[in-house]
RNA sequence: GGGCCUUUAGCUCAGUUGGUUAGAGCGCGCCUCUGAUAAGGGCGAGGUCUCAGGUUCGAGCCCUGAAAGGCCCA
């Protein structure tokens, strides 16, 4: 027997039952077994950063994982379901600094590398049990951990790391130090997600970067990178292309570089970095650009032809030069005293890089060209600092200039800056102006606003310094296409090999795969050492005496190749400290190796998830079973750079193949004002407040009905058009179902049931509306199925929608008198068996998308009558098309009828004619023959207009002029040009009866175009018609219906009876009787309402469920209510029997 | 500077291979139903499909160019 079902509901307190009930049954793990051993279907997660709560743009990509896993799971396929969190890099250790209020990396030392590591997998771990939470709040359903375990788990790393602990583990406990319990989480005989600090992560890491090595791809280079004084580290340029740019203003410098032996002549240079004139060595002109010779007091003045406009004052051009005729002029730099610029080769620990340089920065001092100079801003001459700048650095090694580099980690100037030694890179600028001004070299100062880099962790401002960083080459790039490549000139350049492997995928959307070749065509070489201490221990160990390097491959290597440190390690994850004490000892001179202090980039991490979370290097077996991923998802900006940029070098170098099959990719999320969500701007929401208010089903239909390429405005405002457009109306007709089903002790044949497919086989019926809705349902189950293989979650939405409109708003509509009628007929029943099957099937359509409400339906519908039924609606196999329910010509007729109904409503209107009042017949005309309406059709059109007859006209003069209009599409390329001739004819055709007669006989028509008899068959044209003036007409293309506005007495009479049943129905509403209360119902009224009422009681009485109906005062003990209508006036009482 | 995406009603968005009168939801106005009722339904107003060219008998859709917003890169 079902349950009843409020017809209200709290959604959200609904959810919260369900996660309960999935839990106390283990729904997840019993979904899980029924799959195992079936064809795979390989879903890698990428992982989420372990850093803070999730937001609801996670939310939006775990939707969609979600979805996709559920479809494919119900297909039957087995899944991994493994979760990844991403726990190692800056962001991890940013947040700690703050936490334990630390600024510098001192602080960090001072404090203890292990008990800041320790602390850095604290907060992963903390972090990761409430990401856990939340995603499965959000009914995300994957293998994951107890977040009360991993919280169990933090407390006891930082208590003491070496601690003896026993956790469950699918094959059984598993027993280890807390430390290594931690390095193993996500391995097979833990299970439950995977985590990028992980020793198999880490350890394939290693290998990967071996076989880079290996194959000469692996190397140290000098380059000035962009730095962070904060964190004391290089950006990779990941990390700086999108995140890292704020609009900031600096104060601009323009002085002069007093020529040497022209006395009293300067160029002007401009920059917006003051602080890099302390290592200036040259000045850069463009060849081809035009430069003036400008007189100014007493002083002449070189600048470009184009920036004049910001010399001060007035000026005279004495003579007009090309770039290129200024090249060697030799000047006075800015800063010539500081000892840096005297010092031969320049100022940089980097001795190798300068080892060929015999003269010094004051030596240097000349004009370049450079094709890149522009004059668009400053003054078309520019300031070349090689140890301050990308550009600069390359430019000085052009001209073997020598290098000064200022700034150490954290961006203090070093020793032999004379002043400017010991200061901070930050507060320079006014004392090089005041410097400036002292020596005579300032020109004018000003601010300027650009965009400036900045860190994307700690919004520090990044300056550039000169270091040497580790880097995976990425191979040259060709000045040529792709196809033109010879096969060597691929072998020597990972990034075709990559280019290569991107071809093989399935982008979604498609845009995708050009935008990965971009960024391949473009990407430096890929940096992926930081000096920091939490992080990828970099597998590098470099000989103290001959400085040769060598990369260690894995845990096992490492082991073999130690010479020290071995005890310190011993036990400990390969992270920093305990790793660094390794040594192994040189092969090529015998001395000792030492680790390189710097961790990994995390994309590292992340990139290497498809040979360490599937056992690439013990269980290749495994690896062999899940390689490649099926699929993959992620939001698109900073992924194809990030993510998938890092998984498809990883699996070229180590496979060269594909690691994953398809990608779906989606844009952002925004706040429902369209921008950004912040929390200083009150517009941003997150994800728990999100999920309690608005539900969880309600935001993944949001999420679904979203084209994914279009940014998504997420608020409150859609979440209710959701709830009230999509999940209510479903509720309803389920509540709709059950209460009358309960009422009429109704109850599905129980006979040959399937656990898998629970609604059984399509029931039969021979009521049209029933098997309406049957082939509509099974037309959308055909097309789901089709669309969500084709990882189109947003076509579903398209798909379902209308059809939960047509469920609700015509099947129910139209259907509830069969389900009101008291006698238990055939007909009862069928209506019974198809809403039943329909409302079945459907809530496992919608099963993957919105878990929640679809599972109450289903324990309410089918676990509440069948013994043998699954536990869950998401165990059941995913539903398919019955081809034999499939109708195509009644849902065109449906259509048809609907389109009449609504015409018909529609000049009821117009003519203010209410529906209540019965009108005596509608007249049809149908342009096109072809749709006959059918019997039931007739009958559902008359009920709905509440009219007596319904009459189809043949001679639609009567309601309508018509037109005759060329069929486009068949007459178009038939005539072409000729095309607007024909038209023309046809239009003259208009009003003449003849035409339109031998149309409607289908017959051939002769028109004359330019002079020519042409013949046109009925099918190339088609009549138009419009509604003549005066009646109460309403029309579209295919029908035009009419209104017949005359109310006779009668009519009127029967109107007052239907006014008076409304009357008793809202009474009834009133005493707060049962739907099924018989009553007692006493009236007195004006004599046409008695009238009405007398000539209508057995209607009245049948409508109302009154089984005494009587003419008199109403007793006082009865519910009463007078009330008027049409100048009528009647009091009512009413009491139950 | 280059590449990509977006631009359709007041707002948020659909619009299948080019085809006749471009749709939905929300909001607004009017009406209606009353056994889904703290719901439902109908009708209406509201559009230069960003702009300018082009291809075509025919363009919201295809091509070229421009503008605005966004993304990615240099």
């Amino acid at each position: 027997m079902f349950k009843k079902a409020s017809s209200t509901i709290n959604f959200v307190e609904q959810e919260h039952e369900v996660l309960e009930f999935w839990k106390s049954s283990d729904a997840f793990n019993k979904m899980r077994e029924l799959h195992k051993g079936q064809p795979t279907w390989s879903f890698q997660d990428g992982p989420i950063t372990a850093n803070n709560p999730m937001g609801v743009h996670h939310g939006w990509g775990r939707t969609y994982k979600d979805v996709f896993n559920r479809f494919w799971t119900m297909r039957g396929r087995e899944l991994r379901y493994q979760n990844g969190f991403d726990c190692q890099g800056l962001w991890v250790e940013v947040e700690v600094e703050k936490a334990l209020g630390f600024t510098t990396k001192k602080d960090i030392e001072d404090y203890g590398l292990a008990k800041f590591v320790l602390k850095c997998k604290e907060r992963v771990l903390r972090y990761a049990a409430v990401q856990t939470e939340q995603s499965v709040r959000l009914g995300y359903w994957m293998d994951w951990n107890d977040p009360q375990l991993l919280r169990e788990m933090a407390d006891k790393l930082v208590e003491d790391p070496t601690q003896v602990m026993t956790v469950p583990g699918p094959n059984g406990p598993v027993t280890d130090t807390v430390e290594q319990l931690v390095g193993r989480l996500g391995s097979a005989d833990l299970g439950g997600s995977y985590f990028t600090f992980s020793n198999e992560n880490n350890y394939m890491i290693w290998r990967f970067l071996k076989t880079c090595w290996e194959r000469g791809w692996l190397y140290q280079g000098a380059d000035v990178m962009p730095w962070c004084p904060r964190c004391a580290t290089g950006l990779s340029q990941h990390e700086i292309v999108t995140d890292g740019y704020d609009e900031l203003t600096h104060i601009s410098v323009t002085l002069r570089f007093p020529l040497r032996g022209r006395s009293g002549e300067s160029l002007l240079v401009w920059t917006t970095t003051p602080w890099t004139l302390t290592s200036n060595v040259a000045a850069a002109v463009g060849p081809e650009l035009t430069y003036v010779k400008v007189k100014q007091g007493d002083e002449i003045f070189y600048l470009s032809k184009g920036t004049t406009h910001m010399l001060k004052g007035t000026f005279e051009v004495l003579a007009e030069l090309k770039g290129s005729e200024m090249e060697g002029w030799v000047y006075d730099g800015p800063f010539d005293e500081l000892e840096a610029a005297n010092m031969i080769g320049g100022r940089t620990e980097l001795r190798d890089l300068v080892k060929d340089v015999r003269i010094n920065a004051v030596q240097a001092h000349q004009v370049i060209l450079w094709d890149d100079v522009g004059d668009a801003e400053g003054t078309g001459i520019v300031h070349i600092a090689p140890g301050c700048g990308a550009e600069d650095f390359k430019l000085g090694r052009e001209h073997g200039f020598p290098m000064l580099a200022p700034l150490d980690e954290e961006g203090v100037f070093l020793s032999h800056f004379g002043f400017f030694t010991g200061m901070h890179v930050s507060e320079v600028a006014p004392h090089v102006f005041k410097a400036l001004e002292e020596n005579g070299r300032m020109y004018k100062v000003e601010n300027y606003t650009h965009r400036y880099p900045t860190c994307w962790r700690c919004k520090t401002e990044l300056v550039f310094r000169l270091v040497d960083e580790w880097y995976v080459s990425m191979g040259e790039t060709y000045d040529k296409p792709r196809e033109e490549l010879t096969s060597a000139e691929k072998d020597r350049s990972l990034r075709y090999q990559i280019m290569d492997v991107v071809d093989q995928i399935r982008w979604i959307p498609e845009f995708g795969h050009a935008r990965e070749l971009d960024w391949l065509k473009n990407m430096h070489d890929w940096m992926i050492s930081k000096k920091r201490y939490w992080g990828l221990a970099l597998p590098i160990w470099v000989c103290g005496s001959c400085k040769h390097y060598e990369v260690i491959g894995d845990d096992i290597e490492l082991k073999e190749r130690a010479v020290e440190g071995r005890d310190q390690f011993e036990g400990h994850t390969p992270h920093r400290p305990y790793v660094d004490a390794i040594k192994i000892s040189c092969p090529k001179c015998g001395a000792l190796m030492k680790r390189i202090s710097d961790v990994g980039n995390p994309w590292l991490d992340a990139g290497i998830v498809s040979f360490s979370t599937i056992g690439y290097r013990n269980d290749l077996t495994n690896w062999r079973k899940w390689y490649p991923a099926d699929w993959i998802s992620e939001s698109f900006p900073g992924q194809f750079r990030n993510w998938f940029y890092s998984l498809l070098v990883m699996a070229t170098v180590l496979d060269n193949t594909p690691p994953f099959r398809q990608v779906f990719s989606y844009a952002s999320l925004l706040a429902e004002d369209g921008r950004e969500m912040h929390k200083s701007w009150g517009n941003s929401i997150e994800f728990n407040e999100a999920a309690d208010k608005m539900g969880v089903d309600v935001m993944r239909w949001m999420y679904c009905s979203q084209k994914p390429e279009n940014n998504l405005l997420f608020g409150y405002n859609k979440a209710e058009e959701v709830r009230r457009g999509f999940l209510i109306p479903l509720w309803n007709v389920y509540s709709f179902f059950v209460t009358y089903a309960t009422m009429d002790g109704w109850q599905p044949n129980t006979q040959g049931f399937d656990p898998q497919t629970p609604e059984g086989a399509t029931p039969l019926s021979d009521n049209p509306l029933d098997r309406w809705i049957l082939a509509r349902l099974n037309d959308i189950t055909g097309r789901v199925n089709e669309a969500l293989e084709n990882s189109d979650s947003f076509a579903v939405t398209l798909m379902i929608e209308p059809f939960v409109e047509d469920l609700t708003n015509w099947y129910v509509r139209r259907s509830r008198r069969r389900f009101w009628k008291s006698e238990h007929d055939a007909d009862k029943n069928t209506a019974y068996a198809t809403l039943y099957h329909v409302l079945v099937k459907f809530s496992r359509l919608l099963a993957p998308f919105v878990p929640f409400v679809t599972e109450v339906m289903y324990q309410n519908l089918v676990r509440s009558i069948y013994e043998n039924a699954y536990e869950s609606i998401h165990l059941t196999n995913y539903p398919q098309i019955d081809e034999n329910a499939l109708d195509g010509e009644l849902v065109v007729q449906m259509n048809l009828g609907r389109r009449i109904a609504s015409l018909g409503l529609g000049a009821r209107a117009s003519a203010n004619l209410k529906v209540r009042q019965p009108l005596s017949r509608v007249l049809v005309y149908t342009a096109d023959q072809k749709y006959q309406l059918p019997d039931f059709l007739v009958e559902i059109i008359r009920d709905e207009l509440n009219v007596k007859f319904f009459e189809t006209v043949l001679q639609a003069e009567k309601l309508v002029s018509y037109r005759i209009l060329p069929n486009n599409k068949l007459l178009g390329p038939r005539f072409g040009s000729r095309f607007p001739a024909l038209k023309e004819a046809l239009t003259k055709l208009q009003g003449d009866s003849s035409a339109h007669k031998a149309i409607a006989n289908n017959e051939s028509l002769k028109v004359i175009v330019n002079d020519e008899v042409v013949e046109l068959s009925s099918e190339e044209v088609l009549v138009e018609t419009q509604p003549v003036e005066g009646l109460a007409v309403q029309s579209d293309q295919l029908v035009t219906v009419a209104i017949d506005s005359v109310i006779t007495p009668e009519l009127k009479l029967e109107g007052l009876a239907r006014e008076f049943v409304r009357r008793v129905q809202d009474l009834r509403k009133t005493a707060d009787f049962e739907i099924s209360d018989r009553i007692r119902l006493v009236y007195s009224a004006t004599p046409k309402l008695t009238q009405a009422v007398n000539e209508f009681s057995k209607y009245i009485k049948n409508e109302t469920l009154t089984l005494e109906l009587v003419a008199g005062e109403p007793s006082p003990q009865m519910t009463q209510i007078v009330s008027e209508f049409d100048g009528e006036t009647v009091k009512l009482g009413v009491e139950k029997l």
